[in-house]
DNA sequence: CTGCGTGATGAATCTTGTC
DNA sequence: CGACAAGATTCATCACGCA
C-alpha cells in the first residue's frame, strides 16, 4: 500500500470527493451500503452537493433515477480507481437501487462473481397485505474486472456451511438487541445498520490479514468494527459527525483476534508445493514401489526421477493418470494409491503428512 | 379484452414483431423469461471429467451490453404497451442480466412491485471452487405504473405458505425428471425450461380466472401450460417451430382444474439446518473461544471459519472430535463444551436457544 | 413390491504458475 | 505474450436396473 495512505481511520467528508484524495489501487476490497433515497422523500444530492428538486410527477421521477445514477457513477468510479487489480468490492442494496446500481458496475468494468441473498430471518411483516413480505437483500459481489485474480477463500466458506459449499443465498438475523447502537434516547441511532454476522462472512470469503478494505458510506461503523476483528486494515469515509463518534467509540471496544487464532482452513493451493520426486529422494515411496488407482485396475511403478511407468507408457503422476483413464486431465496426489502397513492409502497422504510436519517444525 | 385477440394460441415469430400486431392494454399480466446474456467462455468439466452441457444457442449471443439493452428496451416497451393499465409483469434472470432488466424497467415507467428470489433446492454446484454456488435467480414483479390498481391475491399467498405472509424467497426445486421434456434421443429438449411450481405460484398470486396472460418467450409453454390449467386465457409467442410444436403436444395433455378445485400446493419447507458456523458469525460463539469435551480432558479453540483447532489439527466439530477420540464418527453438537456465565454448557445449547431454528422455510 | 446402488445432470460468465 | 504443465474441484435429485 502507497505510504501517503491513512489507514484505520474513518475520514469525514463526502464520499467521492474523499476518495478522490486517496491514491490508485489502494486497497485490496471495499464494502458498500449506499443510500438508496430514490422515492424522493428526501433530498437527493447530486455529487456537486447541488439538491435535486424533487416532485411526484413521471417527469421528475425520471429526473430522480437520473441524479441517482450520477451520483451512483462517480462513486462507483472512484472505488474502482481505488481498487487493487485483483480485489473485490461487495455493494449491498434492495429492489430500489439495486438494478441501477448492478447494471452502472457493469458499465464501469466490474465483472460480477455473485449476486448474493441475505434471507433475513426476522424481516417486517407487510403491513398493508398488498405485496410479498420483503424478505431479503442483495449484495452483488464483483471483481475489479474480467482478468482479476480475486481472493476467494473456498475452503473457509465450505468449513462455515458443515462442509457444503457455500451458496449464494445467506440466511441471517437483522441487526437488533445490544449489537444495535442506541441514541441517548434509546431509539436506533442509524436507520440501516448492517449485523455483523454479514459483515463476517463476506470479509472473510474475500480477504486476509492486513488487506486493506474500504467503506465509503461507514454509517456506525459495521465494516471498520468487523475488519478490525479480523484482523484487517480499513479506510471509512462518513459525512455525519455523529456517526463517527459512535463508530470510533465502537472500534475502541473491538478486541483484534490474535494471528493464531485468525487462521482459517487453508486452501490447498496456498499449501507449500511439494514435488512428488521427493518422495522417491527420502525414501517414503522408493523407486520401484506399485501404485495403483482406487479400484486396482490400473497400476504403474514408480521411476526413480519421480515419473510413473505403465507398459510402454511413463509420465507424470498426472499426466499418466490422465492418459490411462483417457481424461482431459486428472490429479494424480488423489488418484493414485500405494500399500503401506497393510493400509491402502492414496499418495496425498504422504503430502498430508508433510505438511502437518513442517506446521509443528 | 379486444375482439381482435387470439387468444389461447402459440404464435410464430420475432417477439417484438408479433407484439406490434397486438392491441393496447390486452393483457392482464405478463411472465417472461428473456435470454439471459450468459457469456460462457470455454467448456466446463465437472470433478468426475464430465462435460456440462451449457447453454450456447445462437438466442442467447449478443455483441454486448448496448445491443441486449437495445433488445430490451425494445420488448419490454412493447410489453408494457399491450399491458392493461392496472396489470402486472413479471420477469425472470440471473446477475447477467437481472440488473440490465431492472434499471431500464425503471426507465420506462414500470413501479416495481417486489423482487423475488427463486431459490434452487438443487442448484448445479461450482465445480471449480472459484465463488459461490449460484443457487437461485431472481424475478421482478412490477406494475404498469405507480398508479395501477394491481391484482395481488395476497390470502392465496400466505394460504399457500401456512398461513404466514408469503415471503420474496421461494425455495422450489428445478424442472427436471418427468416434467422436463425430451427429444428423440432422451436429452433435454429445451435448455432451460421452467418448472411449473414457479408458474403456478407467479399466476396464482397476480392473475384471477379468464386473465389474459402473455408470454414472449415461449420455449416449451411453462407458461400456457399453467394459465391453462388455472383457468386463466394465455397468449404465447415463440421463434422455434419444434419448441412450438412440443408445446402444442404439451398444452394438448393439460386439464383445465373445475373453478372450485383451484389446487393449492403447500409451500416446500426446508428441513432447519443450522451450521456451526452461524454461532460464530453471530458472536454467541466468537471465534477464539475455547471448547472442551465434557470431562475437560480435551480442548480446542474455534477459528473464524467454524472449525476447531487443537494442535496440529483443524477440523469440522464432527470430525475433530472423531479425531481426538479415535472414533469412526462423533456428534460435535453434544460432545463440545463451553463455558458461559460460570455455567458449562454444550454446544447443542446454541442451538436450542437459537430463534434460527424456528423458522428457516 | 421394496429397497439399494449406479449413473446422469442442472441458465455456469468456474485455475494457476513457470518457462 | 503464449505454451505447457501441475493440480484443484460437486450437490441434490431422479430414473433405472437388480436383488
Amino acid at each position: 500500500m502507497k505510504a501517503d495512505m491513512p489507514l484505520n481511520r474513518i475520514l469525514r467528508g463526502e464520499c467521492v470527493e474523499v476518495m478522490k484524495t486517496l491514491p490508485d489501487a489502494s486497497v485490496n476490497c471495499v464494502f458498500a451500503d449506499p443510500p438508496y433515497n430514490l422515492q424522493l422523500r428526501g433530498e437527493l444530492r447530486r455529487p456537486d452537493e447541488s439538491v435535486v428538486d424533487g416532485v411526484d410527477d413521471d417527469w421528475d421521477k425520471f429526473t430522480g433515477y437520473e441524479a441517482y445514477d450520477e451520483f451512483t457513477r462517480a462513486w462507483l468510479g472512484e472505488a474502482r480507481r481505488l481498487l487493487h487489480k485483483d480485489g473485490t468490492i461487495w455493494v449491498i442494496g434492495s429492489y430500489h437501487n439495486i438494478f441501477r446500481l448492478g447494471a452502472i458496475m457493469q458499465d464501469l468494468g466490474f465483472w460480477i462473481l455473485n449476486d448474493i441473498i441475505w434471507r433475513k430471518s426476522n424481516p417486517m411483516p407487510n403491513f398493508r397485505g398488498r405485496r410479498f413480505t420483503n424478505a431479503h437483500e442483495t449484495l452483488i459481489w464483483a471483481a475489479r474486472g474480467p482478468e482479476s485474480k480475486y481472493r476467494f477463500n473456498y475452503q473457509a466458506m465450505k468449513a462455515l456451511n458443515e462442509d457444503l459449499q457455500m451458496r449464494s443465498d445467506w440466511y441471517l438475523p437483522l441487526c437488533t438487541g445490544n449489537e444495535r447502537l442506541k441514541n441517548d434516547h434509546g431509539l436506533k441511532l442509524h436507520p440501516t445498520q448492517k449485523p455483523e454476522s454479514l459483515l463476517h462472512r463476506t470479509l472473510l470469503a474475500a480477504t486476509v490479514e492486513d488487506d486493506v478494505v474500504l467503506d465509503p458510506f461507514c454509517g456506525t461503523g459495521t465494516t471498520p468494527a468487523v475488519a478490525k476483528k479480523l484482523g484487517r486494515r480499513y479506510l471509512a469515509i462518513e459525512r455525519h459527525p455523529d456517526y463517527i463518534k459512535a463508530a470510533e467509540a465502537r472500534l475502541e471496544r473491538v478486541e483484534v483476534l490474535p494471528a493464531d487464532q485468525l487462521e482459517i482452513t487453508p486452501a490447498k493451493r496456498e499449501m507449500p508445493r511439494i514435488p512428488f520426486g521427493s518422495f522417491v529422494e527420502n525414501g517414503s515411496l522408493p523407486a520401484g514401489t506399485v501404485v495403483y488407482d482406487r479400484q486396482k485396475r490400473l497400476k504403474a511403478r514408480v521411476s526413480p526421477d519421480g515419473t510413473l511407468v505403465s507398459g510402454q507408457h511413463r509420465g507424470s503422476i498426472h499426466k499418466l493418470g490422465a492418459l490411462l483413464t483417457n481424461a482431459a486431465s486428472c490429479n494424480g496426489w488423489t488418484f493414485w494409491y500405494f500399500e503401506r502397513d497393510g493400509q491402502f492409502l492414496s499418495i496425498d497422504t504422504l503430502r498430508q503428512e508433510t505438511h502437518l510436519l513442517r506446521r509443528t517444525a
